[in-house]
DNA sequence: CATGAATGAGTGTTCATTCAT
DNA sequence: GATGAATGAACACTCATTCAT
């Protein structure tokens, strides 16, 4: 499977057969990049191939039609997206303030900064029109990640770090401004340039401290 | 051609009804429906005129194409959205918290239950390919609210009911979680319905108070 | 201009109902210039109700169909086309080469100059997809101009002023050149134009005297 | 899906037929035979497809659109057309008279009996809607047509065998004969046969010998 | 494996025609 | 008689999908 070329030419044959099993990952990479740009049926396959260098009929190799791609695409980025958050939470160290301020950094860098925004504007795009992939991704993500903040907070009130009456139902309401962070890279961005950090750093400080003045 | 209209149906067909006034709203309104559910590009122009009542050759006698029945749909509910609240923050008697919490339920009302998240929702999913539209939006609503929330903080400064250090210019922060509640209504609500009452009373309980314990 | 209502009664109402019986001919006419300009199939109804200052419902009034209204605004150039011609061959006193002369001029300035070239570039533009009309303007109009070109050339030959042995069953010949120059004019007139009076003149003296030195 | 092939049609399915190079020609030949038959407007891709034993949309492989495929046709036409008869005026070794029956027979077999007239009949319907097709033609077929009669007229002046007075500024007047031909050879033959090879005679013979008796 | 020519089922748009007013 | 809103049948053009090479 390696050698298709049988020695062909000895020398420069290996050119572009070099990656067979690279393909389905360029296709997927080159048709999420295509799908958060145009949505799901504004893409053409045609530009979709032509990113990832190759004709369009070569997608129909490795996809069953343009929907598998879709699910495809969107399914390689929902997994590991907060696999690696996990491990930080259980074995922190100090005090829970820092870690709040670890995750959110995070956040900001992967799903504010980095590429994960555009599955979130595909969920919210096209998301109700494929049910079982707004579930798949609601179950592997958004609830973890519900579940991470939850863990987070109930670690606050335990060690008695924040108020023991917070509302640790709904941990959504903490993280919502990186969310909204998202969106706004994705949208306003360019009409009403936002300061990540500056705007992360507010975002933690209200979080943890409201706007009520300590009288 | 003899037997034409022997009481054939005997009460329906008052077909063409005639009624110019009212044909671009309902078509504008049937658009939005649609846009808002299926995307621009996977609109179809008949859906939107059964939808209206009528065949899809009508809507060219209102709208030169499909993207100006689009553009007039988005325009029909961008500007009035802030305009009823622009009043109350400058008349409000009592204090800021229960200013801040009435403009609030506000927006809970109109964006997270009421139907204005759809637009929200095409200027996620369409806004970058009709730069104008994001534009307009971003200039009548977006700016606005935001210039509406800076008001609400400089006034619960300035009457020293706010920390005088709360990070004023990022308005967008402290109303994010809003605005993440209208994406979750239309994503992820059938899955793990969010109670929207108690997720504001949250929303407005860390925004005034954070999270940390008032040692 | 037409909804305003005040002091409309009494004095102005008779503003456009002046013409009942105009109307037909005013279409036939607006018809016959879209028809020459834009053919059949890509003339609109509505442009030519607009030029007939009447909205396109209206023409439903006095035609059938779009292709009536073809078959009108051809038929009312067709006809009387050489009528007036006719008569001047019987009468004419003087030597055939002055009647010649003389039929001549009135070509050049109906078919050539005037706007019976339209007619004949209907015609020849979709003539073949109006069979009866083909047949009709050829019988009315062609065959008729055939004979009285014809009847010139007799007259010529009978009275020894032309060759003998002209070839008489081929009139046309004789024509050609202003039938060419009709077309010249609405082609290519713009890129190279013709000086038609001078061609006219070039015509006749060809047509008398042809090329050959006579030595 | 299951009962694609069990011998279904013993021979025909070659479907698909795989010649890049063939299919612009073939589109481009259907084309210019619908075109001329019903016009820009009236012709239907799909009629042009079926004539060239392909689906609609195969046009689009080769074309960019309707317009497209109509320029290429006619330009398909347009160049080569006098190309061949350019050599023989500057070679010819007989007297004039010779040279012009013979170009004029040349015409004949191609302008009127040929299917260069076709071209004709699509300058006069759509020309002035295509003004760039309209100048390219009248620049390389008819400037140059234009320019060789004119050659003739002067060569036979110079050898003393047409009279010295002939107006050579207008060399159409000479071959207008044909270019009539071939307008009836597309609107009235059907209706009234024209015995071309007579015609011509007829033709030629008036233009070398006028209809004056040469007294 | 990969190509790319070809297909065919759409969808946006136009426009002749109808009909209630 | 005249209007103009509405219809519905086309038709140009697109694009996911197939398949011979």
């Amino acid at each position: 499977m390696a050698d298709t070329e049988q020695t062909k030419k000895t020398s420069a044959p290996r050119r572009r057969r070099r990656r067979k099993e690279a393909r389905p990952a360029e296709l997927i990479e080159a048709g999420l990049q295509e799908f958060a740009e145009k949505g799901f049926a504004a893409t053409r396959l045609e530009d979709v191939a032509a990113r990832a260098g190759v004709v369009k009929g070569t997608i129909y190799l490795y996809f069953e039609n343009k929907e598998a791609l879709f699910r495809a695409a969107i399914h390689s980025r929902t997994a590991p997206a907060i696999a690696d958050v996990q491990g930080i939470v259980d074995t922190f160290p100090g005090d829970t303030e820092s870690l709040l301020r670890l995750v959110f950094h995070t956040m900001y860098e992967k799903l504010v900064k980095g590429d994960v925004r555009i599955i979130l504007r595909i969920m919210i795009s096209e998301g109700h029109r494929f049910p079982e992939i707004l579930e798949y991704y609601h179950a592997n993500t958004i609830c973890i990640a519900k579940q991470l903040l939850t863990r987070i907070l109930r670690r606050g009130i335990e060690r008695g770090e924040f108020r023991a009456d917070i509302p640790i139902d709904y941990p959504v309401v903490v993280a919502a401004p990186a969310i909204t962070a998202a969106m706004w890279m994705m949208t306003f961005q360019q009409y009403d340039p936002l300061d990540i950090d500056a705007y992360a750093a507010a975002h933690v400080d209200i979080v943890l401290n409201g706007l009520l003045s300590r009288a």
